[in-house]
This record gives structure tokens, C-alpha cells and sequence, in this order.
DNA sequence: TCAAAGATGCGCAGTAAATGCATCTTAGTG
DNA sequence: CACTAAGATGCATTTACTGCGCATCTTTGA
């Protein structure tokens, strides 16, 4: 269960963005700016202007500037669209007799509700909150125990 | 952003261990059950085992048993051992100057919290709650936009 | 007309996940 | 004691996705 790096990419760049509104900027800078591959990032800058977040001018003097206030950004919609595979669990087992009342789909309502859960932390930020000087947005960043990584092997 | 179908197939196991507490259940059974290779659901086995959530008996007559009650697993506890990655973002962001207060971190924080609501979403359901034969666990299922599969391409 | 920018598609390569194969160990049964 | 049914383990293979480069366009300002 892990992000893509399109989706850190994705994030990246909208937050570059929002604090250099003032200027175009353009997907070289972004490149060299984290250290990543044009191609890549143009990729990621080509989405989010088909989502609409951002406008792309071609051409010298050309670039990226964001369409919408910071602050109208939510991170939950970013992702949502960002992510392209959402599958949790599969629900095989609805040919079996034992199961009458199909588990399955508990198993699956389950998921998709951790899912829920999952996004409507992301919505409760916006692009604003990650980018303002100020230290502490209004979400309170509570200390918690990492899940971090875990390995399977014994 | 998808769970493993090493996790798919470790409830799988749970779920039909706990429908069948009365006798031992074999791997060759639950592989024939669910159509799935041997070779693979004996590791989903073996690490079930080696968290100490069945016991496992070799030789003639042998086969898995769940160690503990289904009421007393919970599902978070489960997926959290099984799934390998939690990587979400990097915060590659350390060596520039613009963001003074380490707004990468914010976004590692952020997405610290929404993973800390979705495995709190699993935790509140057991193993107990998705095999039994009650129409509705404690919890309620509720009716949610399901988030689906979404396609990058245009 | 040129150069600086983005747009688009092809395709490769690295990696992780799913799976198969071979071999070993354990424990009942006759 | 031999056989067989079960799990244990490690290695190899396949497959799929992601990250990313390359090549080639199009657009636009100087």
C-alpha cells in the first residue's frame, strides 16, 4: 500500500506553484528545482492541466501557473485524481456456499470505508496549508506513531 | 495507492479459518476454495503462523487453526502486518531554501494522519464482524461513492 | 526565422508482486 | 519401519507497473 511518486510529484509541483504565483514557472525549473527528469515531471504538469488546476502557456516566456487559490486546492482531490488504482480487495468468493450472507462484501464496505476514512483526512487540508509560513495550519499535527515500513521476512 | 492480494488472500484464510473453527483446515482445501496456487497461500500461511494468529500442525491429519477468537482480531492489526510498503511521500524538499518551515514534512504529516484514519477505520471492525451470519455488524455499513478504479490517460 | 517553451507517443528498464518448482521436515497409519 | 499426507523453505520465473528517456511534434515570443 504505497503512494506513487506521480502522486508526490503531482503535489510537488502544485506546491512550487503556490508559492511563486507572482511568476510563470516553467517545468525545466521544476526539474532541476527536485532534482527529477523533464519528461517525467512534464507528464505530471500535462495532468494537471487537463484536470484544470493549472494553466500551461507554450512557447518563450511560457509556463505554469495555478488556476485556483491555494486555499480551494483540497489534498484529497489531488490524490483522487493523481492515484490510478484504487483496488482494495476482490470480492472471489461469491460463488462459495458457505458464506450466505457474503462476508465478501463486508470485507469490501469495510475497505472502502477505511478508504473513505483515508481521504477525508486529505480533504481536510488544502494546498494553502501546506505552503503558508505560518507554522501550524489549522489541523492540528498530532504526534503519532509511524507505521513505517515493515518487512514480511521473518 | 492498492493493497497487495497477499493481504486479499491472508483474510481469505482468516475468514474461512474462522467459519471452520470446529476442525483443521488444510492448505490444499483453502487453495482448492478459493482457486489459488498452494505454493502461494502456504507463505500467506506460514507468516499468519509466525504472528501467532493460527497454529499450524504438520504431518497426516494436521492442518491450521486459529489461535485466537475471531471477535479478538482485528482487522487493522491484520493488514498491518501484511502489507509490506507503507511509503507515502517523500520529503526530498530538505536542501531547498524557499520553504523555510519544511512544508514537506507538513505533507508527510498529512499523510501520516489520513493513514492513521484509515487503519483506525480497519480497527474497528474484528474478524468476528466480517464471517458472521448477523446481517450487520456493530458498525454500520454505509452506503459510499465508491472510489473505484480511475485511468490517467485522457 | 529561430529558439524556448509545452504536447505526445514509443519504448525500455528496474522492481516488486504473484506464482511455480524442488526439496526438506514432521507426524500419523498400517 | 515404510509410506503418505501434511506443512516449511528457498530459488526461479513470470508478469505488470512505474519511472523515465528519446524522438518528434506544436506553439509562441523575440
Amino acid at each position: 500500500m504505497r503512494l506513487s511518486e506521480y502522486t508526490d510529484y503531482t503535489l510537488r509541483v502544485l506546491m512550487y506553484c503556490a508559492t511563486h504565483r507572482q511568476q510563470r514557472v516553467t517545468i525545466g525549473e521544476l526539474a532541476a528545482h527536485h532534482g527529477l527528469s523533464k519528461n517525467h515531471l512534464m507528464k505530471v504538469v500535462n495532468d494537471l492541466a487537463r484536470q484544470g488546476l493549472i494553466e500551461t502557456t507554450r512557447g518563450r516566456g511560457g509556463g505554469l501557473r495555478l488556476l485556483r487559490e491555494p486555499q480551494a486546492i483540497g489534498i484529497g482531490e489531488v490524490v483522487r485524481a493523481s492515484e490510478t488504482d484504487f483496488r482494495l480487495v476482490e470480492c472471489f468468493d461469491a460463488s462459495t456456499n458457505l458464506c450466505t450472507l457474503t462476508p465478501s462484501c463486508r470485507l469490501k464496505h469495510l475497505f472502502d470505508a477505511a478508504l473513505q476514512a483515508y481521504f477525508q483526512a486529505l480533504d481536510s487540508a488544502t494546498l494553502a496549508d501546506l505552503v503558508s509560513r505560518t507554522p501550524a495550519p489549522k489541523r492540528q499535527a498530532v504526534a503519532m506513531p509511524v507505521p513505517g515500513v515493515r518487512r514480511r521476512a521473518a
